[in-house]
DNA sequence: TGCTATAAGTGCGGTCCGTG
DNA sequence: CACGGACCGCACTTATAGCA
């Protein structure tokens, strides 16, 4: 099983860390900026797509630019790791009682600027830290760009300033509140961060971090179709077994089709899950690129489907363990 | 300094093509 | 014919660079 401890080892030695709650607001100067800093190039591809649709997408005549200084080329393209999977567990300093894990959030892999921060969901406009917040009771940051103008999401924040806690402690109150979180692509070579640029990517054990944490109802993959085409392709032979189960929402039942059309019957439950099953949700995508949905929609999904259940599940967890 | 064009980020969905 | 993978364009927002 992966040892945890080497991800919490990263803060002690990260500045980043110390500004937690105050990414968005860096002083001028200090470049933090993915945009300037990322070291490597936009595929072709993508470049090409960008030319067309400015062509075809406005009416006005445009003036004419000087040619814009390239950003810098990368060379070959190096092999990235994920964090290690963070559980309440990994707060060995906490007095708090450890809660069982009732639900496994996976990402894809960091992006560029997730690996450079050394947090999860990293990018500012990433709605995940955004939302948990909404959800469990703290705010991420003052939410304001560079220029010191608030994002068009924060104005639908439901925390004031003054609820702001530094990356650890929203760490820390997710996982406490049960949820853990880690990544489907352990190693892969990647070219910035899109996900459909991976290559050679190299699985975690999700099915083994599972067994070792048998309370898992729900496993959350947070940045939707494309994360869960991952999922699919090294896990077939789990899937096959018939312990997961997609959700009853369109977009999982979209996602896992074809997968479900082939389920042997005696593993298909159409009317739900059995409580032995771990319920597969592809959610609303965080990140910022999944523009098509609101903050708002995202988070309304978010806590129905994740924090809705998972706090259930949280204060069960809680009665038996008192009962007990 | 402010405006504008362009680059970048990244998931979704459609199309095409190869394979069984 | 069905399926899966690769490719491409779209969506929207922010950051950056260059010009007036």
């Amino acid at each position: 099983m992966v040892v945890t401890r080497s991800f919490f080892a990263q803060f002690a030695h990260n500045p980043v860390n110390d500004q937690d709650a105050n990414i968005t607001s860096t002083p001028a100067g200090h470049s933090p900026r993915w945009n300037r800093v990322t070291p490597t190039s936009t595929p072709e591809k993508k470049r090409k797509s960008s030319g067309s649709s400015d062509e075809s997408s406005t009416s006005t005549p445009k003036k004419k630019s000087s040619p814009k200084k390239k950003r810098a080329k990368s060379g070959p393209t190096p092999s990235t790791s994920s964090f290690d999977a963070v559980t309440a567990a990994n707060f060995t300093k906490s007095n708090q009682v450890i809660p069982p894990v009732h639900t496994l959030l996976l990402g894809t892999h960091p992006s560029v600027q997730s690996l450079k921060e050394n947090r999860y969901y990293g990018h500012p406009m990433n709605a995940f830290w955004w939302i948990a917040g909404d959800c469990l009771g703290f705010r991420r940051a003052e939410g304001l760009k560079t220029n010191g103008e608030p994002y068009g999401f924060a104005s639908h924040l439901r925390y004031n300033e003054s609820q702001i806690v530094p990356y650890e402690q929203q760490l820390e109150k997710l996982c406490f509140s049960g949820f853990a979180l880690w990544d489907i692509v352990k190693e892969c070579q990647r070219p910035g961060s899109l996900d459909s640029d991976i290559t050679q990517e190299v699985p975690n054990d999700i099915r083994g971090f599972c067994k070792l944490h048998p309370n898992i109802k729900r496993i959350v993959f947070s940045n939707g179709g494309t994360a869960c085409s991952f999922f699919k392709k090294h896990f077939k032979e789990w899937l096959d077994s018939g312990e997961l189960v997609p959700s009853q929402h369109k977009a999982s039942q979209d996602a896992f089709k074809k997968w479900t059309k082939n389920m042997k019957p005696k593993t298909k439950r159409p009317g739900g899950r059995d409580k032995h099953q771990i319920e597969c949700i592809v959610a609303l995508a965080v990140s910022p690129a999944a523009a098509k949905y609101t903050y708002d929609e995202k988070r309304d999904f978010w806590e129905e489907h994740v924090y809705q259940p998972g706090l259930k599940d949280l204060e069960a967890a809680h009665i038996v363990a008192n009962d007990g």
